[in-house]
DNA sequence: ACATTAATATACCATTTGGTATTTTACAAA
DNA sequence: TTTGTAAAATACCAAATGGTATATTAATGT
């Protein structure tokens, strides 16, 4: 059972992570958390170190809904080769899913704690580097049950992959069109077909 | 010849440019400005309307570094082709071009600016248009030249060219690891060979 | 050289910033 | 129901925020 200060806790989180998402976390002031959350200061420094320590916490947050949300869906197929179109698809629809809380994560935080916040950038970073690793995974997956060819330099895919992806996250959350998500997931399904497929 | 408020301004927008590109709009202060330009409250008020009027200068004026490079580097050539080869290259190395004005303007100041200030993400929303319409240009212009499959939708192939790109930039800058950057360019410039090329 | 204007520096404004010390309130065990 | 403690509200701090009005300095045309 879940003590007063952890549901506080908790709820501080939910609460903010989002509006660290969206302004970054030099723009966002305590007086914005204090509002969103309806609690007063004390509350919020009783529960967090500072401000830092609620960014990082909203970063873990915001991470772990996303990567979670992946791995439920991976769970559903044993196939390699259909866990990649999984998650193609998971980003197809990106953009309505991350609405709830603000964009991606990765990009928004990895553009703005980039020079300016040690602690979060290091933290996307782990990130970037956790996912790539999983698709490079998926990848040699295939290679052992012949489904993908032995030849594809699995890590060289993958950054490739994730960079095509956060591309069309970025530009499809830019313009407003998720045109640009679409037909970037179109394309790299062209790719696992011709690339990696035996 | 250039008035000594015109030679201050567009000193103080040289100084002041990189600055907003790195720490974003709200993040940066006017004793950021001050401290870097060493200049007063006064001189910046006098030359700029407010912070947003600066901003806005900074923006146009790093786009504009950035565009007005590609465009001389374009000029070199006739052939449609090699100008896209000429863009993939020129991205190739862009981590040490952008290092001069602290990263990709489009990058830093779209995610930045979205949700947050109107006139900003507007102004990048509009070189993002631009530069996808002059690269469907160009491939409009192979298919005259008869360089390019007149098959291919020079608009669709436009924007995920250049989705691929910021994709690149982002992971890139981000995990501070120019591979991605190149790995990225290799891959467009086979598309551009096995899609394009007839 | 002088007066006029343009450009910059200075001093100040109310408001907001992140953070803290203290008081008050809510809660749980006895 | 009382008491000890955990949690949240309040009041406050110095410093910094964007912006302005005014004073001072630099440049310019005559």
């Amino acid at each position: 059972m879940l003590s007063k200060a952890e549901k506080t806790s908790q709820y501080i989180i939910e609460t903010v992570a989002p509006i660290f998402n969206k302004k970054g976390y030099a723009a966002t002031s305590m007086s914005d958390l204090t509002n969103a959350t309806g609690l007063t200061k004390g509350a919020l420094y009783g529960n967090f170190k500072n401000k830092e320590e609620l960014a990082l916490a909203s970063l873990d947050y915001n991470i772990k809904r996303l990567t979670s949300q992946i791995e439920t869906k991976l769970s559903t197929t044993q196939s390699p080769i259909q866990k990649l179109f999984i998650i193609t698809n998971f980003y197809r629809y990106y953009n309505d899913f991350t609405r709830n809380f603000g964009g991606c994560p990765v990009l928004n935080i990895g553009v703005d704690a980039n020079n300016q916040n040690e602690l979060l950038i290091d933290r996307v970073r782990h990130v970037i580097s956790k996912m790539e690793a999983a698709i490079a995974d998926i990848i040699d997956q295939g290679k052992e049950a012949n489904e993908i060819k032995i030849t594809v330099n699995s890590n060289r895919f993958a950054k490739r992959f994730f960079s095509m992806i956060e591309g069309a996250v970025f530009v499809s959350t830019t313009m407003k069109d998720g045109s640009y998500l679409k037909e970037m997931m179109n394309h790299i399904d062209q790719m696992i077909i011709k690339e990696l497929k035996r």
